[in-house]
DNA sequence: CCCGTGACGGGGG
DNA sequence: CCCCCCGCCACGG
């Protein structure tokens, strides 16, 4: 799967569709389950664009060391930060504490 | 058409 | 910790 398939976009959201709730995912770990690794930046794009749907669990998604870079793009201040603690996540300045138990790689559940 | 700008990530200094 | 560069590619100016 390359980003340049028209459907990329579409892929993502199914694989973030299937983010436990509790559990989170980085944009790379997403490119890298698509088979385009280099791509995580089309990963972020496509949560820029998933606003539109209301379906799509986007505050799953953080970057690789667990720090919230999206939240900018949620409602208010704190809407990403305040989802996620919701869901059990503890969050300490804008990094999820203990990420490595959070973190859910969609490679270990998902069929190739 | 070129260019700057990113919800990114890896590499190097 | 800081910084820069690169690959990636959609989008707007």
């Amino acid at each position: 799967m390359l980003p340049k398939d028209l459907n990329f976009f579409e892929h993502v959201y199914e694989v973030v569709r299937k983010i436990p709730y509790g559990r989170v995912c980085s944009y790379g770990l997403i490119a890298r389950y698509l088979g385009s690794p280099q791509s995580a930046r089309m990963v972020g794009w496509a949560m820029n664009a998933s606003h539109l749907k209301d379906d799509i669990p986007a505050h799953r998604v953080v970057n690789r060391l667990g720090l919230l870079t999206g939240k900018q793009h949620f409602e208010g201040t704190n809407l990403m930060q305040q989802l996620l603690e919701n869901e059990g996540i503890e969050i300490k300045e804008n990094q999820i504490v203990n990420f490595d138990k959070f973190l859910w790689d969609p490679s270990d559940h998902l069929p190739v």
